[in-house]
DNA sequence: GTGCTTAAACTAGCGGCGTAAGTTTTTACA
DNA sequence: TGTAAAAACTTACGCCGCTAGTTTAAGCAC
């Protein structure tokens, strides 16, 4: 097949069979050749759209982040729209858990990432923290959402009983998995609460930089 | 070369060896070929020693997680305790950032690893908190810990100044490298401070669970 | 000491990876 | 109508993790 009359791919079809794969079975399913197959094309024809690889996984990378919703910071004090976001994203993440090693090492290049430092940090100057502070609140709330979304607390630990027999305080620890979804999602929401509701004991007292 | 009077290999010389490479590389540099020609070997022989790639890798995990202190939780308030330890725990990785994505999805079956859940699960328990909370707040921890490992805030905005023209808040983000340390361990003990100080306020309150 | 088993190196090679180079055919425009 | 660009293709290079089979030395039983 030479050029076909009706072009088989465009970028957005290539992103979105990225996002389905690495969706579906992670970063290192996502070969070219596997996309190109999902696409019934052959491997090298995606380079007629995109430069490299890393290209196509930035793409999917800045997708994810543009679902972050982030008008929640009109209209609400700082604190309301802080946690609002931080669910937002922190929801956003979980749904699409196999991009987050890429998403961890910041806003990058990409225009979505960018558009949520400028909202978060925005928002934290506007309500009178000092530049310093507010980098410091917005790396804060990163590190937590991120870490949070790279891998379930609760999953590490394997089910197999014996893994724990040296360890006396482990010794349902294989029971986690079980409880998922209440162990990672309670440790996240713990995490928010303390993190916020100090910041505004702070913010109250004054103690803004 | 057949097998040699004198064994070229041993366990512990692979790991170190991959260490090496993954501090100075990253994980990607770490292949069996590269490690083997920095072992003075052929690829494949490093496969009488461990029977795949993974696990040499996660022997190096093992290692890393072996340096922090957890002997902090003895003779310690858990507050002081918890405190210690997370920051040995972020020097460990500060210093070995790039095998962090493998150390992100908990301990598994490494023993260091577990040696140090029981630890941490252990004093939050000691200290009166239900086994709930001491597993939340330790997950909450990790989250934190290994977020801020991940990759650097600062440095996850580029040095280019026109990245920022459309985000009047970012105007000055493309300073933000060259203060990495200030920002990244300022973000890092705010957390720290944050979340500690609150669950001191809420266990002086007889709020443990 | 002799013989057997195991250990630890080797070489050769498979299938998969990202990607470069060059080819073919179609489309779009001067 | 001629030409340049676009979008598919095939081929191939040098990596990758890993398997299979080979060679020789070491360690142990008798």
């Amino acid at each position: 097949m030479a050029r076909p009359r009706q072009a088989l791919l465009t970028r957005e079809r290539i992103v979105e069979a990225a996002a389905v794969v690495i969706d579906a079975e992670g970063l290192d399913a996502c070969s070219m050749r596997r996309l190109a197959t999902e696409l019934g094309v052959q491997g090298p024809s995606l380079y007629n759209h995109f430069a490299t690889k890393a290209e196509i996984v930035d793409a999917v990378a800045e997708a994810v982040v543009a679902q972050v919703d982030i008008s929640v910071f009109r209209g609400n004090d700082w604190r309301e729209g802080l946690r609002m976001w931080a669910k937002s994203y922190h929801a956003v993440l979980a749904a699409h858990p196999n991009i987050v090693p890429v998403l961890a090492t910041g806003p990058g290049r990409r225009p979505a990432g960018l558009a949520m430092a400028e909202a978060v940090y925005g928002a934290l100057l506007e309500a009178g923290w000092s530049r310093a502070r507010a980098t410091h609140i917005g790396a804060l709330m990163r590190y937590l959402i991120t870490g949070s979304a790279l891998g379930s607390f609760a999953l590490g630990f394997e089910a197999d009983p014996e893994l724990y027999d040296r360890f006396p305080h482990l010794h349902r620890a294989h029971e986690l998995a079980a409880h998922r979804d209440a162990v990672d999602e309670g440790a996240f929401e713990l995490g928010l609460d303390l993190l916020i509701n100090s910041l505004s004991d702070r913010y109250d007292q004054g103690v803004r930089r």
